[in-house]
DNA sequence: ATAGACTTTGTTAGCGATAACAATCAGGCG
DNA sequence: CGCCTGATTGTTATCGCTAACAAAGTCTAT
């Protein structure tokens, strides 16, 4: 790899060979209308001769716009957090934006106020924090005086706009499916504690319940993963006059199917299962998973949207009031629900 | 959101107000050895009250590097390259490096350059490509000239480094496996045309079965999804003398398991199955899948090495060969084999 | 005390682009 | 035909930082 030490070629480069000036590439770079239809042509002739590349970070500098968001996350190989990501991207980069990603694999104010940092730093336009934890929303309520921001899921908090599924309209779409299926009630199994997802779910699945003047259960508490839904599928199948089961997410449903299935508990001739997030597995999972789905690329989009109204305002003035944008679930079913006999 | 439009601090106001020339703060904040102790505590009060941050865009200028790189995927929702890129990410911070990604909807040689090409403009110092199909390599053979970059799973071509799993060996250890268990053959559901681990891990499992002298069956041809694995799953159980099955992926994997019980047909009694990549779901199938492990984190890992190496030489000189660094999965026996009875 | 060597600090000149302003060139009209 | 207006092009300054060099200041050895 001996690298011919030729150095990329540059704006003022380009000017020479085209015979004008330095200022002429840069408007027919960024499409100026005042340029003659012969000398934009002859630079661009010149541009693709050399092979010029404009050098952003020179632009960055002097425009004060990076054209980068940042985003901020936690664990990116979840399928919610990878599929809102994924839609902001898409959305971003048709925007003529690029996206620079921090994954945090601990979350709490202090790491999520060190990565948003760490992104100014970087001089990003504005940055989205998927962190859906109750504990990360204290790092955006004093951010940075001026930056655009926008949360996934984020707190209930006014100082900041947010993007988010409604929880709570899924949570109740799943357990009144169930009671609507001649269930007494429905056992939960939540996310971990100080999810913003975990309260959204529990209180819909309560406030389901209470509206019908079912017994509410004391609610088995899971992490997400498929193994905390098999503990409390094991749980589950040892305990009388069980019925139907409302899992935080399909994960851990799947964890349930499994310890009912260890127990011979028939799913759903004995107990009915929903789950959350319809993955692209729950179709397959034996049996087929009824749930909630979650349009992630929509929140992506949506975030984008949202931030760069943001920019813009911040841009060419007007008044931003802080968004909540909520995007409302839908309900899949599937096998795994059945009537009671 | 009327904010006041005072501008961020820079050095100048820092060494206005440290009372020292603004190389100085620079110094302090590279760490530059000869600065006295006493003004370097100077300068870092006077950044700490004006809560002054280094304009990381206007040091990439003039420094040529931007401790940007570049990650070009595809379909990020994956578990594979999502698991992949979380390790590079990792990696990459712990080196000081920001991650810029791109994720592409379709994979060809012309999308791949594009991304490239665009991230090149932003001034990264180096490129991830994770694409893993042949097509998708074309683009990899003349890259810009001199820039960093490293191959996921990539071409065999010598024209770039290369950090892959070795797919072939998977297979091997998944076929084999099953052959060990005494099953005559073993039928394989493949990826879709054109990948590189579609690729591998037919030739694996087609070496295993010719080096024990087997009858090679007609591969199924998948697309990585559970519903292509379902749809296999179906046409195997509609033929004779099916006792082991070797899915390209999990998630396909998933869908025979589904045909199958469907079918009536149990695993692993009548017929066992294996998958490959295991997911965090893998375990919790019913029954739990014996599948191929690969270490996407170690993936992530060395791509970094990689290129954080390739972009010393750059610097510093040295010569670079092109690396190929190979990882070898591992193999996970759970409860969807089972000897032939 | 003083040259030489090494620290420590300051000064100046870019990096490669855009912004603001100045200059030139056409065309239209009184 | 000259003046005004608008289109087109060029000139200069600047963004916030680091590199390179210059200038003090400190210390040791003679």
């Amino acid at each position: 790899m001996t690298t011919p030490k030729r150095r990329l070629p540059v704006m003022a480069d380009v000017a020479r060979e085209a015979g004008v000036s330095h200022q002429t590439v840069s408007r027919v770079l960024n499409d100026h209308p005042n340029v003659r239809a012969d000398t934009r042509a002859r630079v661009e002739a010149a541009i693709t001769r050399l092979g010029y590349r404009r050098n952003l970070v020179a632009r960055a500098l002097v425009t004060k716009r990076s054209r980068t968001l940042g985003v901020v996350s936690f664990d990116t190989t979840l399928y919610g957090p990878a599929s809102t990501i994924y839609g902001i991207e898409q959305a971003a980069r048709t925007a003529g934006y690029f996206v620079s990603i921090v994954s945090l694999k601990s979350i709490d104010a202090d790491t999520v106020r060190e990565a948003i940092d760490y992104l100014v730093e970087q001089g990003v336009d504005g940055v989205v924090v998927v962190a859906p934890q109750r504990s990360a929303g204290h790092a955006l309520e004093n951010l940075p005086p001026g930056l655009p921001a926008v949360a996934v899921e984020g707190t209930h908090s006014a100082d900041v706009s947010v993007v988010c599924i409604d929880q709570k309209e899924g949570a109740r779409l799943a357990t009144r499916h169930l009671l609507a299926q001649g269930h007494e009630t429905v056992w939960h199994v939540t996310g971990p504690h100080d999810w913003l997802e975990t309260e959204g779910r529990l209180e819909g699945w309560r406030a389901a319940l209470e509206e019908a003047g079912r017994p509410v259960p004391e609610p088995l508490a899971g992490d997400w993963s498929p193994r905390a839904g098999y503990e409390a599928g094991k749980s589950l199948a040892a305990m009388d006059g069980v019925t139907a089961v409302f899992a935080g997410n399909d994960q851990m449903a799947l964890g349930v199917l499994r310890a009912l299935s260890e127990k011979g508990v028939r799913v759903p001739d004995q107990i009915s299962v929903v789950g959350f997030d319809d993955i692209p597995e729950s179709e397959f999972f034996s049996p087929p998973l009824t749930t909630v789905r979650q349009d992630f690329d929509v929140v992506g989009r949506h975030c984008i949207e949202v931030l760069l109204r943001q920019i813009d305002v911040q841009l060419n003035g007007g008044s931003t009031a802080y968004e909540r944008l909520v995007v409302r679930p839908s309900f899949v079913v599937r096998s795994s629900t059945a009537p009671v006999r």
